[in-house]
DNA sequence: TCTGGGGTCCTAGGACCC
DNA sequence: TCTGGGGTCCTAGGACCC
């Protein structure tokens, strides 16, 4: 069959395999991969769900996501490394060189994810088996980490094959093993079918992907809308989806949140984290070399109640000020008073700032690019933390809140 | 369950226009 | 207004992914 060749490579366990190789790698000698371990945030800070976790751990029933507490109530010895999120990039980024190498068309799906379109390279690297398994040997050899890596003609039975048998491991899923391999499997294994939707296939008795595979489409369609047809076409194998070269073009919208240390009840302290997060939105969006036209704000009362209001523009910017204005008439709008957890800032509707010119502008908004322009540049070149606004002095509030920095982006040499 | 943060896409309802 | 139908734009909210 003249299909496709798709790679889905994903690493193993990331944030924690990723911590396990730069403690190994400094020195240490105990390999957290092998004893029940996870990576967790800070709870004083409320901050405190697991976001990785060890093989070990999982036989303990830890999950991701749940909170520290409840992991430790299940496994008291649990050992917990705090998250290091500038060695994550690094390695993701090193995963990818190395997986450049193999095919130009390259996908990098999320930091431990990646697609790659190998059609009809069999010449170059030979056969799709062989060079799976020289990916995965050359990440663990080079870089200290495992993958899974999952090969078929699509990215949605790519993606399925990886997530298979872990960790260390290379599966085939081509359409002919569909039946075999994937429809035994529980419909929420299936990419796209979360917890809700899970719920409701199972009141129509759908419990497998076969289950679904099988179902009538059209009285799916009736219950889920459009998305009845997109989970029953991926049961059954089909995608016809291309590996896409990512790059901050295609980036639809640029936001920042934070769940802060303690509850908020005043606009004053308010105004201060919608501030900070407003910095690093913007300072990101100009980095990005786009202009936004919708500014939305969310919060999380301390109740776990979630809103958002948003509001489309009359213009494009990417000042940090006109931004942070709507921030706060947003934030008036939507605020209920109450205390708030959570807050978050998005930007999003966003064009290409090449035709922006300042000339355009009045003097004053001409004044307030420049010291926006001025203020990345000293952040960049030092550190983020570099220029900070005195409103946050004593305040408890961070005056930046956001990973940013030229961390992010560290040349290849410096990898681990 | 004392429960993070980065995203994308879809839908429903209302305003407004012809 | 005892009031049609289609289209677009906007907002809020909710689903999913990692």
């Amino acid at each position: 069959m003249g299909g496709k060749t798709i790679f889905h490579i994903d690493a193993n366990s990331a944030f924690l395999s990723w911590s396990a190789a730069a403690r190994l790698y400094k020195g240490e000698t105990i390999d957290i991969r092998d004893i029940p371990s996870i990576v967790g945030g800070d709870p004083k800070s409320r901050h405190g769900i697991v976001l990785a976790k060890s093989i070990p751990s999982k036989k303990y029933g830890i999950q991701t996501g749940e909170t520290l507490s409840s992991a430790l109530s299940k496994c008291p010895t649990l050992t917990i490394v705090p998250p290091e999120y500038d060695i994550y990039v690094r390695c993701s980024n090193a995963m990818v060189e190395i997986l450049k190498e193999y095919s130009p068309k390259h996908q990098r799906y999320s930091i431990d994810e990646c697609f790659l379109d190998c059609t009809n390279m069999e010449n170059l690297h030979g056969k799709p088996i062989e060079v799976a398994y020289a990916m995965k040997e050359r990440i663990k050899k080079e870089l200290g980490f495992t993958v899974n890596v999952g090969i078929s003609s699509n990215k949605l039975l790519a993606k399925m094959g990886s997530d298979l048998k872990k960790p260390d491991m290379v599966h085939s899923l081509y359409p002919e093993e569909m039946e075999e391999k994937m429809w035994p499997l529980p419909v929420g294994d299936l990419f796209m079918v979360g917890r809700k939707t899970m719920l409701k296939l199972y009141r129509i008795n759908v419990k497998t992907i076969g289950d679904l595979a099988n179902y009538n489409v059209n009285i799916l369609k009736d219950l889920f809308k459009s998305f009845g047809e997109v989970i029953w076409k991926f049961a059954n194998g089909i995608d016809d989806s291309e590996v896409r070269k990512s790059n901050f073009i295609d980036v639809k919208g640029i936001g920042n949140s934070t769940t802060i240390p303690f509850d908020v009840d005043n606009k004053r302290e308010a105004y201060m984290v919608l501030l900070s997060l407003t910095e690093i939105v913007a300072m990101r969006l100009r980095d990005s070399e786009n202009l936004c036209r919708l500014v939305a704000v969310s919060i999380r009362s301390n109740e776990f109640a979630n809103y958002s209001r948003q509001r489309k523009l009359s213009f494009a910017t990417d000042s940090t000020s006109v931004i942070y204005g709507i921030v706060k008439e947003l934030f008036n709008e939507s605020w209920k008073e109450e205390k708030v957890r959570q807050m978050g800032v998005r930007v999003s509707e966003l064009c290409s700032n090449e035709f922006y010119q300042t000339s355009f502008f009045q003097a004053d908004e001409e004044r307030l690019r420049s010291l926006d322009k001025t203020i990345d540049g000293i952040r960049l070149k030092y550190e983020t933390g570099a220029i900070t606004r005195s409103v946050f002095v004593n305040s408890g509030i961070k005056a930046i809140t956001g990973g940013y920095s030229v961390e992010d982006y560290p040349p290849m040499s410096s990898i681990l």
